[in-house]
DNA sequence: TTGGACGAG
DNA sequence: ATTTCTCGTCCAA
């Protein structure tokens, strides 16, 4: 806390401090322009130069700076852009695929120039860079002698790899703005080569995503993240801002010429809370003041009687208010950021899959499961695409090295997998009859509240092999979503849902297979084996044990969704998820509607048979859409474990779960990897 | 662990 | 203070 109590002349103040700032790394922030836009136009040369848009239902979600110039703006309805700029193109950017790509190429260009793998995403159009560590290395290399012919590199080890660059100015803007002649003084300012270097560093950067990829950027370059980001937007589009933080009043008047709202991090809860109370504390209380769109800056904020890192906690104190929020905002306005870049990681936290439906809200259960299959279908084709990878040729694996006649379904694994999953909900406002609200100082959080329900991720979500995305969708709409959207809505019908949300979380990373395993590849990897085969009968009762309905609860309800070996286990779960949907249907049982509605979804199914019930309904999906792994359920052994059909026999079996092939002796701990929380 | 609030693009 | 579809963090129980 830099707040401290200064005793001068027997008066007692609280003074607020300024927060030292930290100089001690570089930031590089990288964000592409109009970048659905650009995608397009990379996929199409055809659109360049013409103004082209990019719709998500009924507005534009961006458009290029073609189209901008003619007056077309983000989120703009199509209608009206159409009427300011009837040359318009419009292209449908509802599938997020072709963005998820271009951004994942372009973050893995910029991640190949860090040296500690700091390389962040924020959404699919920006980047942070840490590179302080490639920065140091380079100021050391400079030669004050010869400035104007300096080269940067940017490898440790191989000095041919890099660029060369004129050390004696900027890359880019500055701000402030600097007289280049005060540049020669400024050189001997540790901290203002850094930045120089690092303006050419993102220069560089820069013209290859340009150049070798088609994407124009804008680029901030500072000592933290906040700032990087804000310099970044100083001068856009493809143009770059280093802020030269050189005197603190460098930072101070930066950021105070910024409004409240655009600092990241202060969203527009916090803005509204603070702002409500800079304008109440005012001593004459200016009418013009309360219009609606009285934007208060930092300055305002900063300036504010005996404003400080207490008071904004207070001022900001709520339930479920962020511990230290007070000193966090208190920093950000004073240009104070020390988060980190976060490590790259080829994992991401969570995978969700929304819809809205505003235009005729969700009330029946055919609809309802239509659009949990539909959203099931996209999860799992996603949790495929994002969670697993091709597995490595297995020298074990003879199924694998035959691959050269037909690869046409290359074997997948996965490198991590969710053990949570979860079902979100919005429901249609309530006809508001509270019409008497006037311009209430919170606006309206009581309609747009999402809700959810989440349970453990039943195991057979995980089935990679000779399970369609089709048929496990199909099982987890009805066995997994139906039950939780019960729990979330009990009501039969007239839910008037606009939005249904459906998500994977909790992500657990599967070790790769490869450096341990594979560095005693092939021969000695066998010869443990067969050293440890005698142990066979010991592993037995570990498997049997593990597989008793009382370890697997015993596990847990995340180890049971975990657990895919755990055949009795995967047996629960099924058993548990079905009784759960014939009390559903028990629990509505004798409306008509809902009979009727069973026999659409019948109908919907394209099924001759005559259901009668949920539970009947979801056992002939299963065993329409899943006989493999009903068949497992048969009896309890090993068939989560699949045997590699190997000359030399079976000393080895490959995983349901995660793909690898594991060796016998190592099966047992396999198991309880799996098994194991976290 | 679960569910919600809030903030980012 | 708009939007749509996500993704992430933090808090309390």
């Amino acid at each position: 806390m830099k707040t401290s109590a200064l005793t001068s002349g027997g008066a007692t103040t609280i003074v607020a401090r300024a927060p030292k700032r930290n100089d001690d790394r570089v930031i590089l922030h990288f964000d592409y322009d109009c970048f659905y836009a650009s995608v397009l136009e990379n996929a199409n040369p055809g659109l360049k130069g013409q103004p082209l848009g990019v719709k998500q239902k009924s507005i534009l979600a961006t458009c290029n700076y073609t189209a901008r110039a003619r007056g077309v703006r983000k989120l703009m309805p199509i209608s009206d852009a159409l009427k300011i700029c009837p040359g318009l193109v419009v292209l449908s950017g509802e599938d997020l695929t072709p963005f998820r790509d271009a951004s994942k190429r372009l973050w893995s260009f910029l991640r190949s120039h860090s040296w500690s793998d700091r390389v962040e995403r924020l959404g699919l159009d920006e980047v942070f860079l840490d590179v302080s560590d490639v920065i140091a290395y380079n100021q050391e290399l400079l030669n004050r002698n010869a400035l104007r012919d300096s080269f940067f590199q940017l490898s440790r080890h191989d000095p041919e790899k890099g660029f060369g660059f004129d050390a004696t100015r900027f890359c880019g803007c500055v701000q402030p703005a600097i007289d280049p002649k005060d540049l020669v003084l400024l050189l001997d300012n540790p901290l203002c080569v850094r930045l120089l270097l690092a303006s050419h560093l993102a220069g560089y950067l820069r013209l290859k995503l340009e150049e070798d990829f088609g994407y124009t950027s804008s680029g901030g370059i500072a000592i933290n993240k906040t700032l990087a980001k804000l310099a970044g937007s100083v001068n856009k589009p493809q143009n770059q801002t280093t802020l030269l933080s050189l005197r603190d009043d460098d930072v101070r008047d930066f950021m105070d010429g910024h409004k409240l709202r655009q600092i990241p991090g202060i969203g527009s809860r916090t803005a509204q809370l603070i702002q409500d109370h800079v304008l109440s504390i005012k001593t004459e209380p200016d009418p013009r003041d309360l219009e609606i769109g009285a934007k208060v800056t930092v300055r305002e904020v900063r300036q504010c009687p005996s404003m400080s890192a207490d008071l904004l906690e207070r001022i900001l104190e709520r339930p479920g208010a962020e511990r230290g929020g007070g000193e966090k905002i208190w920093n950000l306005l004073h240009g104070v950021d020390a988060s980190e870049v976060k490590e790259a990681s080829d994992v991401p936290t969570q995978i969700s899959i929304e819809d809205t439906y505003m235009a005729r809200p969700l009330n029946t259960p055919v609809e309802l499961m239509r659009e949990l299959r539909a959203l099931a279908t996209s999860l799992v084709r996603r949790m495929r695409v994002d969670l697993a990878e091709a597995a490595d040729p297995d020298p074990l694996d003879p199924a694998s090295q035959q691959g050269e006649q037909q690869q046409q379904q290359q074997q997948l694994r996965w490198i991590a997998y969710p053990k949570t999953l979860r079902l979100s909900t919005v429901l249609r406002p309530k006809p508001n009859n509270n019409s008497n609200n006037t311009t209430s100082p919170t606006p309206t959080p009581e309609t747009l509240t999402r809700h959810s329900r989440s349970q453990p991720l039943p195991s057979f979500a995980l089935s990679l092999r000779d399970a369609s995305v089709e048929a496990v969708a199909s099982r987890l709409a009805s066995e997994a979503l139906l039950p939780l959207f019960r729990r979330l809505h009990p009501e039969r019908q007239g839910w008037g849902l606009v939005l249904v949300n459906v998500c994977v979380a909790n992500m657990v990373a599967v070790a790769r297979a490869g450096a341990a395993a594979a560095a005693g590849s092939g021969k000695g990897a066998r010869d443990i084996g067969r050293m440890f085969r005698t142990q066979g009968d010991k592993l037995r009762e570990w498997t049997v044990y593990d597989r008793t309905p009382v370890a697997a609860a015993a596990a847990g309800a995340a180890g049971t969704a975990a657990s895919g070996f755990d055949t009795t286990a995967a047996a629960t779960t099924t058993t548990t998820a079905c009784s759960s949907s014939s009390s559903s249907a028990a629990c509505v049982a004798g409306t008509d509607e809902h009979v009727i509605g069973i026999e659409e979804i019948k109908n919907d199914n394209d099924n001759e048979k005559v259901v009668e019930t949920i539970e009947e309904l979801v056992g002939e999906v299963i065993e329409a859409t899943d006989p493999v792994d009903i068949s497992m359920d048969a009896n309890g052994d090993a068939e989560a474990w699949e045997e590699e059909e190997e000359e030399d026999g079976d000393e080895s079996l490959r995983c349901h779960l995660c793909g690898h092939i594991i060796p016998l002796f190592a099966i047992s701990a396999h198991e309880r990897f799996h098994s194991i929380d976290d």
